[in-house]
DNA sequence: ATTCGGCCGGTTTTT
DNA sequence: CCGGCCGAAT
């Protein structure tokens, strides 16, 4: 008689983790929710990521295959975090999880389908100064002399278009309602926007919004696409839902639509990018667009005394547009957040100097510091404060490491052999050569759109030698198929850049540093698009991680915008002055000073333990010519005194300043 | 006609 | 500290 043996279709799921136990009662009814449309409401600090990283576990732990599993996130650095977590609470693989930002995600699909939309496989992603070129080049073709002063700058047309394919409005109603300082272009902003999309096609080039805009097209379109993906993603997850904007959230409807087995996390008064496009009514909306969605509401905060929390709830209630809300801590409170008046930015510098110093020495690691400000500009007399004292910081930079001029051109010869009909990549080279400029260039680009072959065309005596080594590069790098990026930037140091960093950049050395560590980071990928789209795609802060740089014990200084998401011990909010947080420039509408005052909301929820509010009396102008007096923010102002503890901050004792930094005040 | 160097002015936030 | 504009040099 032969042994019966059962095959069972899905094995009885082994749970590894015990979700009563590490979750609170909120996350864990969100956690273990059954599927269908279900908004999670998450207070700042209250484990939202928690909430997220765990469902996904649930998910696979109930037999969902990770590649069936579709996590949007808006940076990079919250989709690895995410990814690890899980990683780390599960032995499954996870790598087939389709995790990462709405626009990584969106190449990722665009990639696969390119031809449906007329484009080549290996189109070129255009950053922010490569999408304006572009569209630059643009202007001229419309019969407009770009000298004239009347016309609306290339940045600011760019704006314009970027929040018309955003919020999904016509360009038209933009220039009626919103944009109508721009009204009289209107006929010809529109033909330019035809122009700009052609040129874009025909370079086989997408822009940012390209990312999120042609899938959501595919999705529209191509009935077979939108079905193939609703098959494949049995459950969708979204972080930061407050930020989506029209094009994403209806991206996301088009992938969730039909099954519905959908999760959004936000919170409304963490919404900080209208500016971009983001409708935080998204949130609003979503039982409406999903009907029978149900709501979770994690409101425990676990990160802030309540001495925090109080200041954040104080500031938040002054917006009028919002869900009530109001966070609970648990911890203990030791103390109210200091409120610190000085007499100008310099003071201001050596004060966050002196305490940082004051925090380490007590035991505080500098990592677990942060300084927080509205604009980059406002942190220049900390930087100088920080260096002449020896005190170690990194700052999520205003300048992006793949934007600088010389990695971009590196990347652009890599562009160019990937695409060669990447018209803004080949213009970057050519320019690089003495003697040619904007006009050499696009003469040139008539000659040799598309080829690989460059020798055919001569330049001026000054630039032949150079041009030669550009063309030989150039053949080098068409020649054999299916090299690394490591070795193709090897070759154009060795062909050409590498001389001609040398003649151009008096810190060379530094800059030839740069490129090698761009090497490094290319033999991370497989293919060599992979890797120009993450460069496209990674800011510094992401980038600085992945190369471990911040593992050291060095103080943070970031804007609020960065600090998203981020949390530590103490932190610091520097520059409280009417003009500058909020600043002056989006005071205009009582909507956008809302948003502002939920920025302060944001960077108030940032610290832990301790929280420093600080502000000047008085700022220099720039060029030396005369000071300002400064009024105290109004975030500040509007904060019941009792709340915060407020500092008297003497000057210096004479002369002291230079030495060891012990001199108490 | 073009290129390029020097100077001035201005600076939100980011994928 | 970078980008745009203008004027000088090619």
């Amino acid at each position: 008689m032969p042994r019966k043996y059962h095959l069972s279709h899905a094995p009885t799921p082994v749970l590894h983790i015990n979700y009563r136990e590490e979750l609170n009662e909120e996350q864990y009814a969100a956690v273990t929710a059954p599927p269908g449309p279900l908004l999670v409401l998450a207070g700042a600090g209250s484990g939202k990521t928690r909430t997220l990283t765990y469902r996904v576990a649930y998910l696979v732990e109930n037999g969902i295959a990770p590649e069936r599993i579709l996590l949007l996130t808006f940076t990079n650095k919250a989709a690895r975090e995410m990814l690890s977590r899980v990683s780390s609470l599960l032995p499954h693989d996870m790598t087939s999880l389709w995790g990462g930002t709405f626009h990584s995600i969106g190449n990722r699909i665009l990639r696969r389908h390119a031809q449906l939309v007329g484009l080549g496989q290996d189109y070129s992603i255009l950053d922010a100064p490569d999408a304006k070129e572009l569209l630059s080049a643009c202007i001229p073709e419309l019969g407009i002399d770009p000298k004239d002063k009347m016309f609306p700058k290339a940045d600011a047309i760019r704006e314009l278009f970027s929040f018309s394919v955003n919020t999904q409005a016509k360009l038209g109603d933009l220039l009626a309602g919103p944009y109508a300082h721009l009204s009289e272009f209107s006929e010809q902003l529109i033909v330019l926007s035809g122009r700009y999309a052609a040129r874009k096609l025909k370079a086989n080039a997408v822009d940012y919004d390209d990312l999120l805009h042609l899938p959501a097209r595919l999705l529209t379109e191509h009935g077979e696409v939108a079905a193939s993906y609703g098959r494949q993603f049995l459950y969708v997850l979204v972080d930061e839902y407050q930020d989506t904007n029209a094009l994403q959230s209806s991206l996301v409807d088009r992938v969730a639509g039909a099954h519905g087995n959908i999760m959004v996390v936000g919170d409304d008064a963490q919404s900080i990018y209208s500016w971009r496009g983001a409708n935080f009514e998204n949130i609003l909306e979503f039982e409406k667009r999903y009907t029978g969605a149900k709501i979770y509401r994690i409101e425990t905060n676990y990160r802030s005394t309540p001495d925090i929390l109080e200041v954040a709830n104080a500031s938040i209630s002054h917006n009028t547009k919002q869900f009530p809300k109001n966070l609970r801590s648990v911890r203990p409170s030791t103390g109210k957040p200091a409120l610190v008046p000085l007499s100008d930015a310099s003071q201001q510098a050596v004060f966050i100097a002196q305490r940082v110093l004051e925090l380490h020495e007590e035991g505080e690691s500098l990592r677990e510091i942060a300084v927080l400000y509205r604009a980059h500009s406002h942190a220049i007399e900390l930087q100088l404060e920080l260096t002449r004292r020896n005190i170690p910081f990194v700052i999520t930079s205003g300048v992006q490491f793949f934007e600088q001029a010389h990695i971009k051109d590196i990347t652009a010869f890599l562009r160019i052999s990937q695409n060669p009909h990447d018209e803004i990549a080949f213009k970057r080279i050519v320019k690089l050569l003495p003697g040619i400029g904007d006009r050499a260039a696009e003469k040139l680009w008539g000659l040799l759109a598309g080829k690989t072959d460059w020798f055919s065309a001569k330049t001026g005596a000054k630039s032949q030698k150079s041009w030669d080594s550009v063309c030989e590069v150039r053949r080098q790098l068409a020649d054999p198929p299916g090299q690394s990026g490591d070795k193709l930037i090897q070759w154009v140091m060795e062909g050409f850049y590498e001389d001609f960093a040398k003649l151009e950049y008096d810190n060379f050395k530094q800059r030839l540093d740069d490129v090698r560590q761009l090497q490094e980071f290319a033999r991370q990928f497989e293919t060599v698009p992979d890797f120009l789209a993450q460069v496209s795609l990674m800011t510094s802060v992401d980038y600085s991680r992945s190369r471990q740089e911040d593992s050291g014990d060095v103080l943070r200084l970031s804007t609020v915008h960065q600090a998203k998401g981020l949390e530590w011990n103490r932190v610091f909010v520097i520059m409280l002055c009417e003009g500058l947080f909020p600043l002056a420039r989006c005071m205009a509408e009582p909507a956008q000073l809302e948003e502002e005052r939920r920025l302060f909301y944001v960077a108030v929820t940032r610290a832990r333990d301790e929280l420093y509010l600080s502000y000047p009396h008085m700022r220099y102008l720039r060029g030396g010519s005369g000071e300002m007096l400064q009024v105290k923010s109004r975030f500040l102002s509007e904060i019941p005194t009792e709340l915060c503890e407020e500092w008297e901050i003497a000057p210096p004792r004479p002369q002291w300043g230079q030495g060891e930094c012990s001199d108490p005040w």
